[in-house]
RNA sequence: AGAGAGAUGGCAGAGUGGUUUAAUGCGGCGGUCUUGAAAACCGUUGUCCCGCGUAAGCGGGACCGGGGGUUCGAAUCCCUCUCUCUCUACCA
């Protein structure tokens, strides 16, 4: 959620801004401050109210500690009723706010400067393309075959437990999996980030404050009967542990890691490019976060790519990293880089991790806050990626390093797996 | 899940209808003293909204778990929800 107080400041700039995304704000934006006109008019008349009821109040108190009674019955009947005025006002503030709330919360976040124009991913701006060939060669096999010749991922079992899109890891699959959940954790945990085990529920107040509410209800499992919802990624519940915490300054950077399993319900989402890990409802993920001090956030923007980048690499897989075009970045991101690695079977990219600041719009909705040199609080910036998005990296693995004779496995991962190949 | 007790500032902890502008202690910050530190002493101390001001700040309002009620006036009384603790039961 953008600031009002930027937002009636800077408006000509912000709408500007909002065309890079392809968001015609200046409406909402109008609409938005004479709400926000007409919420302070409303408080200003409650503040006068209250100022006023207060001083009969303790007039009268004072009246009656001093034993004139007559004086203070007199001023009582005058006092009467301003309460029941203050009550009519608040409520009006209340709806006023809420009105408020509803224009802000539909305004996507600015894009930064560096982020190019454009409509769609056909538009992303490629900055990076590492040299990690596929090592594989001859006839290649997209994974949802292969992963059946050796049995270590069996989604029709899934099926039968769960539904679609909820694979079942077998044997030395599952061994992999897991090797991969370890290794990105030790090397975030390397990088300085300190690890975390979130719960994988949240509540409402959760979802909300980094987004997932309420616009995107559809995207995640509900569970009614508790009011909880299944995080869609670690973001929701790591990113929450700061919910209205005023930081020191010697605290920030904040450097948090943490593994889940993210549930999706991808809703209307399904087609023939989505089969295999591609694309499931249950998938696991280790995620990154950072908050930092405003003037510092771009640089840690770099700092988290090279990161993923790098954790790339090292697994050997051949990859590109795009700059998100206004029109394809995600709403509460100000700039978003996606990296992508070449699955050599279906020869094609597939998104393993998306790298965003979201500067203080996160910030500002979550009252994450921070006590500057000046002992001013003010908003924090947030980042966050993925490190990795595992099932697809998996499927990665299984295409870019398929043989003849079996799967084998990244050298950085033998250590955790304990074996060489599948086979 | 049943029974009982609770929820007050960064923490501990008073406060059961009216100078409460929430006592006091600890912690934090600033200072005096000191070669430096400790101790002692002095001062200071949260969040949000509105207005004025370039600003430091000043003035007003709100906040004692959340919401509602009674009253001229609520941390205090009533209703309700949430959470915590203790005991019992159950459980990995």
């Amino acid at each position: 959620m953008l600031e009002i107080s930027t937002l009636r400041l800077h408006s000509e700039e912000i709408t500007q801004k909002l065309l890079i995304k392809n968001f015609p704000a200046e409406n909402i934006i109008k609409e938005v401050l004479s709400a926000d006109q007409q919420k302070r008019e409303l408080q200003t008349e409650l503040d006068t109210i209250n100022a006023s009821g207060n001083r009969s109040a303790k007039e009268i108190g004072r009246l009656m500690t001093t034993g004139q009674n007559a004086e203070a019955e007199k001023l009582k009947i005058e006092a009467t009723g301003f309460r029941e005025k203050a009550k009519e006002l608040e409520q009006k503030i209340r709806e006023a706010e809420t009105a408020l709330e509803e224009l802000l919360v539909r305004i996507p976040n600015t894009p930064s400067e560096k982020v190019p124009a454009g409509k769609t991913a056909a538009d992303n701006k490629p900055v990076y393309e590492n040299d990690c060939k596929p090592t594989a060669t001859g006839t290649l096999f997209p994974h949802w075959d292969i992963i059946k010749k050796y049995d270590i991922i069996d989604f029709e079992t899934g099926i039968k437990i769960s539904g679609p899109g909820f694979p079942v890891y077998k044997g030395k699959g599952a061994r992999l999996l897991r090797a991969l959940i370890n290794y990105c954790l030790d090397e975030a945990c390397k990088a300085g980030y300190k690890e975390m085990i979130p719960p994988v529920f949240v509540n409402s107040a959760s979802a909300y404050a980094t987004g997932q509410l309420p616009d995107k209800d559809g995207m995640m499992y509900e569970m009614k009967e508790d009011k909880l919802y299944a995080i869609p990624t670690a973001e929701v519940p790591l990113t929450n542990i700061y919910r209205d915490v005023i930081l020191k300054e010697e605290d920030l950077p904040v450097k948090i890691t943490g593994y889940t399993p993210c549930f999706r319900r991808e809703a209307g989402s399904w087609g023939a490019d989505v089969r295999g890990l591609n694309r499931l409802h249950q998938f696991d993920k280790v995620e990154i976060v950072q908050i930092c001090k405003p003037e510092n956030s771009y640089l840690t923007l770099e700092e988290m790519r090279n990161f993923v980048q790098n954790l790339i690499i090292s697994l050997g897989l051949h990859s590109r990293t795009l700059l998100l075009c206004g029109g394809d970045m995600s709403f509460t991101s100000a700039m978003t880089y996606d990296l992508e690695v070449f699955a050599a079977g279906q020869k094609k990219w597939l998104e393993v991790s998306s790298v965003s600041n979201f500067e203080t719009f996160q910030a500002n909705r979550l009252r994450l806050r921070f006590k500057d040199a000046n002992k001013k609080t003010q908003l924090a910036h947030t980042l966050n990626g993925s490190a990795l998005g595992l099932a697809r990296i998996l499927a990665a693995i299984i295409e870019n390093y398929q043989t003849p004779d079996g799967i084998i496995v990244p050298e950085v991962l033998r250590a955790y797996t304990g074996f060489e190949k599948i086979f």
